[in-house]
DNA sequence: AAGATCTTTTGATCTATATCAAAAAATTAT
DNA sequence: ATAATTTTTTGATATAGATCAAAAGATCTT
């Protein structure tokens, strides 16, 4: 939890009668490798944070598991989409590792913006930063080819080589695992 | 000026208070075609909202123009990667049509988030929403073969292929002038 | 209206990466 | 430890879409 707070006031300041609510709202829970936290097409009912592990989110395309996207340590994680939309999501929320969460749900997450100015801050700031990574991503991404997009993984997901397996990799990538293969043997 | 307050008030209540502020702080500017709003490497200072016409922003890759989002009556725009994190931006934002625009500074921005916990929901509501677009968008649109983009462009900028052209809309979809040619031609 | 410039189309060829198949290596279970 | 299963690598082949070059069609300019 400290971790957590301490995650909350890079971007805010924070009263006592707040932080008691957000130990209040948010729980911590405990989940072992590959437990499912969402799945397509229910709505995303939780923020999480992640004091320890790693997860990723992923869709199916014909067939096959597509990572969308990976989380590690310190970061939030949810249906971006989902959560902020409350419309069903079109991907799945999976534990690559045991994990240890901090969880708020949709309507105390509401709660404590309408509530705490400063919550609606962060909130704002939150969804600001996550409007900057995707808009930065999606557009320096597009045209690299693949050995390109695998030498930049490490800026944004550090050391994840050694964390998943390289077929989730690849399908993040875009590229296929045998290309991807290739590609780290130098070929 | 009435459909930007229009445009606000899906989102949040305005007392007349917040509506004279927002009155004074968005200002008429009224460009044309190809005019240059922002570019590379400048910091996004406004937020635009486009009462008619229509703009793009693009950046450069290995010397050609691509563009990377466009924008139509009723909708904002800026960097947003530039605007929120007061970065400088990678893309630069144009005008493909004479245009009516009102835009805000980003610092009258913050203290209107600052003076009215109203504006900061519209701000946090406003990025909320531009996180799910991308979030979505940029997970539809990365297995699609270059004849799925093409017809699936009209749902995000309806009737586009007619203000724009056709290398434009090419290098947004990622494909080639000549393939967007042939695809067109039923080839 | 004629010329100049810009935009789109068509044709020929090339290439990065996909796909299929099977071997090798690593991990997990008995 | 040995077998079973999962993951990664390697080889051979196929293909969507890129690139290059030039013609055709539009749109501006004087």
């Amino acid at each position: 939890m400290h971790l957590l707070l301490k995650k909350i006031t890079e971007k805010i300041t924070i009263n006592p009668s707040l932080e008691s609510k957000i130990q209040t709202h948010f729980t911590r829970i405990d989940t072992k490798k590959s437990e499912q936290l969402l799945s397509a097409n229910q709505t995303a009912k939780y923020l999480y944070y992640i004091e320890k592990g790693a997860l990723h989110n992923y869709y199916y395309h014909e067939g096959k598991q597509v990572s969308s996207w990976f989380y590690l340590e310190d970061q939030l994680i949810t249906s971006w989409y989902s959560f902020y939309s409350q419309e069903p999501s079109f991907e799945n929320i999976e534990c690559l590792e045991d994990c240890t969460l901090y969880r708020i749900s949709y309507s105390d997450y509401q709660l404590l913006i309408d509530e705490f100015p400063a919550f609606g801050n962060f909130a704002r700031l939150l969804s600001e930063e996550m409007t900057a990574v995707l808009d930065y991503f999606s557009k320096s991404w597009s045209f690299l080819s693949a050995k390109e997009k695998y030498i930049m993984l490490d800026e944004y997901f550090p050391k994840i080589e050694l964390r998943v397996k390289l077929g989730y990799i690849a399908s993040f990538l875009g590229i296929s695992q045998e290309t991807l293969s290739r590609i780290r043997a130098g070929k």
